[in-house]
DNA sequence: GGATCGTCTTGACATGGATCAAGGCAGCGC
DNA sequence: GCGCTGCCTTGATCCATGTCAAGACGATCC
């Protein structure tokens, strides 16, 4: 595991961007000191692996800030991204020793992160932190079956909508409805095609239509307005 | 919930074919007793739905006998199967008390029941069956996200294979290896291709060109004979 | 047996997205 | 500025799989 013990960094949790969203968010104050006592922040540069499939991973860990991707790979070369991580979402498995995927930091990433015993040993007595957990493993599952319709049945142009709409619901705070929005996305070209299960060449023609058409600006290949949100959502009303 | 009580099942976990895999595996005496005593039968007959995508379900269970599909279908009527339960698997999300996707009975269906809320508060007392389903909730999740890859990644035809060494593996009991192999296909042409991701013809073309190159037999469309099954799971040696 | 119905197979053709290839553009080092 | 590098876009062409259509097969009912 890539992972390097970052010592400069001294979050105090009552900062944290995913105090109430990340695994810790339900926890009262007894289970919250329980967890902070275990807890320690690591950080990986962009572009490293964070774990490589089917390596030990002795920690379960909340993304703090950054993005990162789950990802697996074919014999022969063919990579499916899983999964998108970002800030409050949960890695790693309690109860397994090793890892199921390959997880890449797409940015710099800091992680807050607990040894899995510790851990396994503190969900047997916080109620609350093992709800969230549950939870979470199911929120999870849904969104992977959710993605598995995606992957199945839409088209280029229907994947590409469901991306964007994607990255706008994670992103943005609700806003005024019906303003331009400006979003950033988080994966290269390449990223989204293997996120998709697209090639970056049909991500990058289907991206061109949608200015062509309107229905989206690109102010830098990784920069979008959507002028009008609605609008582009509409593209959806078939699939979904 | 299309669901009507069962009378005439009086089974004993003792007879129960799936007792030691099921959500009940991992319980000691003490907490098989409570679950025991929760739980009640019902059946479902081929055909029928389970539940609608967004209905009430205010049960969990586990499948004891027959087949059953989730699935997920878009507005204009798209679908995607996105797992295909088996005896031994779990239906339901605790903590919800509604279902995110379609679950219809393939076959005839024995579901081992237990109402929500008592299964809740049960799991809170039961730390081995609340390992035992977070350790169910992951290993979905794995398998959600390995099926990403094949609908992603792979060809109709190692979609194929893929599906037929699946359906091997739930199946059979630890044979002699390289004997020939009967498998009965639990899914229709048009089911399967659903789950693949892809349509029913291209499912029946790439069955009749493993037959034709030797690696199956078909004594029936649902009937498979496998002569050597190194030889179909090599078909996989570029992916997976 | 014959009719009917659902399921599966096969063939001919169409097409969405992949592949191959070229070039554009922005950032960076010198 | 200039050249390099990585990433992205665009165009031309190809092909795996989808679509449309016809018929085969097997089960069931009469």
């Amino acid at each position: 595991m890539n992972i390097s013990r970052t010592e400069d960094l001294r979050l105090d949790c009552q900062y944290c961007p995913v105090r109430h969203r990340a695994i810790c968010a339900a926890s009262d104050d007894a289970e919250f000191v329980k967890l902070n006592a275990i807890k320690f922040y690591k950080s990986v540069p962009a572009g490293q692996a964070v774990v490589h499939r089917g390596e030990r991973l002795n920690v379960v860990a909340s993304i703090v800030s950054g993005v990162a991707t789950l990802s697996k790979t074919t014999v022969d070369g063919r990579m499916q991204i899983t999964g998108m991580l970002l800030p409050s979402d949960f890695i790693g498995r309690p109860g397994r020793d090793f890892c199921e995927h390959d997880i890449s930091a797409v940015t710099d990433l800091t992680l807050c992160c607990f040894r899995r015993r510790p851990f396994e040993d503190l969900i047997e007595r916080a109620p609350a932190i093992r709800r969230r957990l549950l939870d979470i493993a199911f929120d999870e599952l849904d969104a992977a079956r959710h993605w598995m319709l995606l992957l199945g049945c839409l088209t280029a142009r229907e994947k590409i909508v469901s991306f964007l709409m994607l990255v706008l619901r994670r992103s943005t705070l609700p806003e005024d409805v019906d303003q331009p929005v400006q979003i950033d996305l988080p994966l290269s070209r390449e990223a989204t095609a293997s996120y998709l299960g697209l090639t970056i060449e049909t991500v990058s023609r289907q991206m061109s239509r949608l200015r062509k058409e309107g229905l989206i600006e690109l102010e830098t290949a990784r920069r979008v307005i959507i002028p009008d949100t609605s609008r582009l959502e509409a593209e959806l009303e078939n699939a979904d």
